[in-house]
DNA sequence: ATGAATGATGTAAAGGTTTACATCGCGTCT
DNA sequence: AGACGCGATGTAAACCTTTACATCATTCAT
């Protein structure tokens, strides 16, 4: 036990062989007689020797670290991706950096120094967007890249996330099964790819009914809570609500709820609402909120393969991974009441 | 833009100057002539030169990384600190390197090897004890360290975190000026430092007002919420009940309102109950938590802040820093009502 | 018995930095 | 005028690996 951590150089003294062989034992054993790797590993452990990640990553030109690059790493929806990504990384010996950006250029700028500076064998993107400064033609290269939760335009660079098509249409289908066929849909939008499929998949849901989605049942929202009152505001002062809302998103689908019961509704025998995402305060609204839940840790382990993979020179089959959630069933669905009465004051 | 990426030595032929001369503008402009010092920024500008991390890391024998370490990176408490962190890291050159480890021995030990093969300069535990592998006497030597979230025994560690003593007697003095005085204490434990300081305050806050805390009123518990549910059926096979529910966290304060609504109580109006931690579920609960809330951003800069200057040889001036929590008071908290009646059937 | 093939190991270069030490030129002091 | 000091720069070693190539011993075929 020296205070100073030990070389191969070290190990190759004690075993009484050259550093290439040490090397070579470690990792290539099949090319080494089968006793001197029996010296080396003894001369290993007595050491307590580890290679030098440092060295071996300016040698091999290619660290063993994976960059994580988020808008908001306090959001809840990255952490449990966070995790199957970790899980994923580490089994096959990568190690994760993370990144927060707050959408802002100038820091996802500094991020790419890391990759510049060879700290980072690929990128982990969560911010739906490829990161300033790589615009496709001028820009530096990107280096093998999945983008992941926020579907991403680039035809070069794999994605993997949920099948918001199908997660939609499991949503539209439970509340067409429990009866409701007066349906809105809450969080439409031009900008985010998601939100689109998720409307298209209602829109089939409907459609599978032969119910024409009507425009007036579809209201704009970025998928903020606050989206959520607004739509229903702008609903009531409308001549005849629907008996359920489907909710572009959790958050919306709260901002629904709380909007409708501040109004002197009782849920669910009022109004149905449906969410998706399964967020870590849909179980703890009143009523619980029925909603899709996205398969974080699944999606980020398969992520990790990808890429893992696409370092391997290993291309995914199909350019986007759309993995199937199932509906999380909880108490904000029921059958559709056609005549929702106040109760007199508030619930609070 | 050459495919390749430049090194210092196509900046230096550029800036007609040697390597040495590059490394040093860089590092320690003042000590080249200005004008060399603008050829060579010049020469960067012209190759996009960025220094490569490993040679810089080999050759400095440290490197640029702080390993954090933490038991659920999907932890909703864990994800906010990692924003301070990562802020203060970033801006001081540092990069965060995450880990998972589940509380298993084994991963701690994978990651202890990434300490060792230089792949990290410091540390910050999550953890709340030392990594296995690391026992004070034999095993490998701790590298600079700082824990956080979780109190931390060991004597040459540095802590930040939330002061909880402080915390606890905000939420107590919430109770009692409100007009509670017979408030039990749910989650008592003898194992978690952070509980039995939260239950130190309330004490505390009783004593403050001349009352004797009962041992009939201080119910043991892990902090999850099932300890909450539990804790209240015992109160229930006791004669008389407390007006409010100290909870020593926010998912003991959740079980707590889950299993008095349950019973067909209302709140805040038959029981009043407070938490500790602001989760992001506490918003959401009927009725909404009022609770002491973790400052962790801020305790992730300070840990951050810590752990760096400690790389820069420079100690704290305590061992623990503690930050005084703020109240956010939401709707769970009213005046003592002495005869809480329960409301025919249940609320849902 | 000789040459070739094979397998195991060693030698040394390369990867991109940082920095101690050497060198050089120039101004200043005596 | 000569010596000295100082500021600016260059030279080269060191950090620890990996790996192409060379070397050497052994076996096998002819």
């Amino acid at each position: 036990m020296t205070t100073a951590t030990a070389t191969i150089e070290d190990v190759a003294r004690i075993a009484e062989v050259s550093i290439a062989t040490v090397s070579r034992a470690i990792h290539t054993p099949e090319k080494v007689a089968k006793s001197t790797r029996l010296k080396v590993n003894e001369a290993i452990a007595i050491t307590g020797y580890t290679t030098n990640a440092m060295a071996r990553s300016l040698r091999m030109g290619k660290s063993n670290m994976i960059l994580v690059v988020a808008p908001d790493i306090g959001d809840p929806n990255f952490s449990n991706i966070l995790v199957g990504l970790e899980t994923e990384a580490r089994s096959r010996g990568y190690g994760l950096l993370i990144s927060h950006t707050q959408n802002d250029p100038e820091r996802e700028l500094e991020y790419l120094k890391f990759l510049n500076s060879n700290q980072a064998a690929g990128l982990i993107l969560f911010t739906g967007h490829i990161p300033y400064g790589f615009n496709a033609g001028g820009g530096a290269r990107l280096p093998s890249t999945v983008a992941v939760f926020e579907p991403f335009a680039h035809p070069e660079i794999p994605y993997v996330g949920v099948d918001d098509f199908a997660g939609a249409r499991k949503a539209i289908d439970h509340l067409l099964a429990v009866g409701h066929r007066d349906i809105a849909f809450i969080g439409d939008s031009k900008t985010k790819i998601a939100h689109g499929r998720r409307r298209a998949g209602y829109e089939a849901g409907l459609a599978a009914f032969s119910i024409e989605p009507s425009a007036r049942r579809i209201m704009a929202g970025d998928g903020s809570m606050e989206s959520g009152r607004v739509a229903v505001e702008q609903l009531f002062m409308r001549d005849q609500l629907p008996t359920a809302f489907m909710c572009v998103n959790d958050m919306t689908a709260i901002g629904v709820i709380l909007a409708l019961s501040a109004r002197g509704y009782q849920l669910p025998r009022d109004f149905s609402v449906i969410g998706f995402d399964d967020v870590p305060q849909a179980g703890f609204v009143s009523p619980s909120l029925t909603t899709v839940a996205q398969p974080r840790t699944a999606i980020g382990k398969q992520a990790m393969t990808t890429l893992l993979n696409l370092l391997d020179g290993i291309a995914p089959k199909e350019r986007e991974a759309l993995l199937v959630p199932d509906l999380t069933i909880r108490t904000s669905v029921a059958v559709p009441n056609r005549n929702p009465s106040k109760v007199t004051g508030s619930r609070y």
